[in-house]
DNA sequence: CTGAAAGCGCTTACAG
DNA sequence: CTGAAAGCGCTTACAG
């Protein structure tokens, strides 16, 4: 008693109906009589029959599937370690899914690679994170006629969908806070600084609320990695090479190193050295003293950048309009700042 | 000049063969010429030709896809602020990736949803993290014939592959510490304590280590969030309801809240109360004092699970085999213990 | 309102 | 060693 495949033409003998006008109810074209839409319904819902997307995708060529790609091109350590991404990709999933469309997460490690996991799923559409703008991923990426969101990328205007966050207002606020403190010698932790980046734009912002106050000094910046062991090793040079009264951190992640290595050192937070954060992470109002930090919603930045490929798939005409999203960004208080020392009695 | 789709037809087309040679060649079945293998390999390197997976899905009844179900049925809470997820499927997609499989993400909110999921999409294998034993979702997926693979789960016998740590053992060791150290009263700071959960196991450990000391008690087990808002509420109760001079957390998240709390009140780490976590996080490390904690390889638990699916694909005698794979966790040293203030001088 | 037929791009017996 | 043909499960003109 074999199990018989329960597919279209199944439905289509038990409903007595052409495999036609099984297609037609499920894909609700209007072109079936109430009796017969109702009974065929019945069919389907008593053997749970739920079409295949294969052969569907054959025909229509669409495929319903998204590709998320975390691109394996950048520095190993940020893709394993970073708390967001987990936040981005839910975020993406829970839109995708309201619209009955699934995700595929991919690391590639070649833009060839990339190409061939478009073709071969038949991808409705893309969304690539972390994009740098010379990267041959891109370059590539966009030849395709295939929907496309760039996700914390800083790209040209060949590359219409972008989503965002205001990364130079963040850079800039958290710098003014600090300032206003009364802060001359704000140490930078960044990771990668690019100029077209994520970390590249938060930098402008720091740098010209520092240059219109006169007191930027290239030689307070840190590169290091976004990781707390990162943030742990740029202080420690904070601490010995310069005379730093506060330390900006371009991720929160850093910053748990930053506190480790001033507790280490037995410098207290904020009365030695005043210190803010980036991103907002959970784990930021958890941290003592609680962290200042500038907050993004991440998963919010996933949903967007969802219902823009909805917004390509939609209206190909839009393909052609500029359409950056740039969400904005709270500077969160903590009580990780206070003015330096120095200024205080 | 409209491009001409580049497919199977295209490519024998080119190289003046059939399409039947095509497949043959890409398939390396073997009954090809070498150098009309080499003439077919070559058109479809100068193409980029890549194939249509749905084709051959629709043909073969192999999708290469697995599936990766994170239920949503379970506390909200839990999937968005796991930092452990990302690194969980970074493991489940790079072991993929290795054998040309691609995973799809899905939440899912009733077991309809997910054999829906997996017949629409003709999924060669799947991943389900944290079900309970006596949910719904698995019941239904037990049913299919499907490789199946169950993640930081305790169900019996009839889902032979499960992939898992060893969390009596975790929660034991954890507690011996502790007791070894001096400590009696032990408060333990646990998420959802159902008994064949991964939590339920940890409390396993944690009782019988504290029954064979005689102190074990009911009243210094605190259910709350597996959060940091969670640990934080449930240490306000440790320290007003209880004598207790440890706590253990189930989660490295929670301990988080636990040092939030304990910092707020004025209580000293290790001196006041020792604090002991569970997972291992990147951040542990990075609290201040370091916290001691119980350390698993997550990344590893993706890539075992992978594993458990291929050896279901690829010998389906396998199938029958019980294979419940418990990876190892091992105690981390902190200076988040010391003796209870008591027994020192 | 309904159904027969073509065709999406593959693989796989089968014949030669 | 090679190719013609059938068929996987759908959708979509088209005819009636």
């Amino acid at each position: 008693m074999l199990q018989e495949n329960i597919n279209i033409k199944f439905i289509a003998e038990k409903a007595n109906v052409s495999i036609a006008t099984v297609s037609n109810v499920i894909n609700s074209k209007g072109r079936v009589s109430v009796e017969t839409a109702l009974r065929v319904k019945e069919v389907i819902d008593s053997y749970q029959y739920s079409g295949n997307l294969a052969a569907k995708n054959l025909r229509t060529r669409k495929s319903y599937l998204f590709g998320v790609v975390v691109s394996l091109l950048q520095p190993e350590g940020r893709i394993k370690n970073n708390p967001f991404y987990w936040e981005l990709v839910s975020g993406i999933e829970s839109k995708a899914r309201e619209k009955s469309f699934d995700i595929v997460l991919k690391g590639i490690e070649s833009p060839e690679e990339l190409t061939t996991f478009i073709t071969q799923r038949n991808l409705d559409g893309l969304i690539l994170v972390g994009a740098k703008s010379d990267s041959p991923v891109v370059a590539k990426v966009k030849e395709l006629d295939l929907p496309i969101v760039f996700l914390d990328s800083y790209l040209d205007e060949s590359a219409p969908f972008q989503v965002g966050i205001d990364d130079a207002f963040g850079g800039r606020v958290a710098t003014e806070h600090l300032l206003s403190l009364g802060h001359q010698r704000i140490a930078l932790i960044t990771g990668d600084l690019e100029p077209d980046s994520v970390n590249g734009r938060r930098f402008r912002g720091y740098r010209s609320a520092l240059q219109k106050n006169r007191s930027f000094d290239q030689n307070l910046i840190f590169e290091s990695d976004t990781s707390a062991q990162g943030g742990f090793e740029a202080t420690e040079k904070i601490i010995t090479e310069t005379n730093a009264t506060a330390i900006l951190s371009f991720s929160d992640v850093s910053a748990l190193g930053v506190y480790k290595c001033l507790n280490e050192k037995g410098c207290k937070i904020p009365d030695d050295y005043s210190v803010v954060g980036f991103d907002g992470s959970y784990f930021s109002t958890f941290m003592t003293p609680t962290l200042a930090t500038v907050k993004q919603d991440v998963g919010e930045k996933g949903e967007k950048a969802v219902d823009l490929l909805f917004l390509q798939i939609e209206d190909a005409n839009r393909l052609k309009q500029q359409s950056r999203i740039s969400l904005p960004v709270t500077f969160m208080v903590g009580s990780s700042t206070a003015p330096p020392r120095s200024t205080r009695r």
